[in-house]
DNA sequence: CGTGTAACTTTACGCTGTCAAGATTAATGG
DNA sequence: CCATTAATCTTGACAGCGTAAAGTTACACG
């Protein structure tokens, strides 16, 4: 009854994640990128499915409800693993459109790019996309990271539309077009489709599918 | 300590699903069915992440261990459920086809049979498609309900591609088909697309989204 | 009528998200 | 520089979860 304080300090293992040197302190210091670093970590070798807030503060060296200061609940902690997965995301498939391209094969760049993040990231596209998310309207940063990814092949659409001079209803049209990519990516991270093996083996199969 | 057994017979709630007469019988009769039954109006008015085991037995008047005797596991009772639903889904997709119609509208017609579906089975859609029995192989019945459905939209697209005498390859051609129409089902499913109101506008839009 | 077996209960374990209250430390302002 | 405050982290607890193990009941069949 006498030391309930640390007389051994636990002997903590100290994985890559927990605060180096400066042995033992009470506020970890960066815990809230920490924390987001090891479950995109989890999200990404296992799935969203597999992470607990309990594991991802155990393995931080911190108690299972340390997580409580930073983030309100497991929610919110996947709404930031999403968030960083859509920054990705729009980058991927900006990256994937050449430039001085025409308008259509900027769409084509961009299906591209979404359809080979999805391949690269599956785990994370489906939290990205999946119900653990949805509906959460509470991180402005997700919303709008999220959307972009939308706006980004809808005017993609229309200009292509516009060059070519084709004028039907082009909100159906992005509909259809995001629909197709979407759909695509989707049906690969669920393992309904079989893909060629290499990189640009697969860049060309998924530009023959997308134009069908 | 004297009284272990049911002194009172606990004046069991009795919901629409509990044996109904015979009151307090130790064998539910047909429990397997009725946990079916159960599951699948919770999935279909809740979502399937709504369920736990306890409540379905509970519901049902049964210990939370009662499923086990008719289930291995949480998921093979998804398995169930997801099964029944893709037997619905393949029924609604044929029974989109009208009578005596080309090849080109019938394939037509399964796609809005298969977004109509998901409009009107949104979370049964989402388990069949979901994580939940993604991987779960142990289910004959639930293999063959779910690659008859593909296989119902990749012999279309094949008799459509030979009717209009597009040499294209079938197989990418199946899958784009596949792809834009789920792709289509999951985004309404997933609350990212407005639809009109009735069933007749909705038809109208679903097919010429697909058609674009 | 006796017995085996399928259907169900009892009990229990470890894991989960999260709440409430307290301890510790960093930050701030006097 | 010190006192107070506020942020951060810990302790302890609760209810709900899936599910394993072992016991009980009752029906089906020889």
């Amino acid at each position: 009854m006498s030391d309930k304080k640390k007389t051994s300090p636990k002997k903590k293992e100290k994985g890559k994640y927990v605060t180096e040197s400066k042995k033992e302190q009470y506020h970890h210091g960066n815990l809230k990128e920490s924390l987001v670093d090891v479950a995109l970590d989890m999200v990404r070798k296992n799935g969203a499915a597999s992470i607990s807030l309990r594991k991802v503060a155990k393995a931080l060296g911190v108690t299972q409800t340390a997580p409580y200061s930073h983030f309100k609940d497991k929610t919110s902690l996947f709404a930031a693993i999403a968030t960083i997965g859509f920054k990705l995301f729009n980058e991927r498939m900006s990256n994937e459109v050449p430039e001085n391209v025409d308008d259509k094969e900027t769409l084509m760049g961009l299906g591209v790019g979404y359809v080979l993040f999805a391949i690269d990231e599956p785990e994370l596209f489906r939290l990205m996309f999946g119900p653990e998310i949805s509906g959460y309207l509470e991180s402005e940063e997700l919303l709008s990271t999220g959307s972009a990814s939308y706006e980004l092949i809808s005017s993609a659409v229309s200009q292509s539309f516009d060059e070519q001079k084709i004028k039907k209803n082009k909100q159906m049209a992005a509909t259809a077009a995001w629909a197709k990519v979407h759909g695509f990516a989707t049906l690969i991270v669920d393992g309904k489709l079989d893909l060629p093996a290499g990189e640009e083996e697969r860049r060309k199969y998924i530009r023959e599918v997308i134009s069908l």
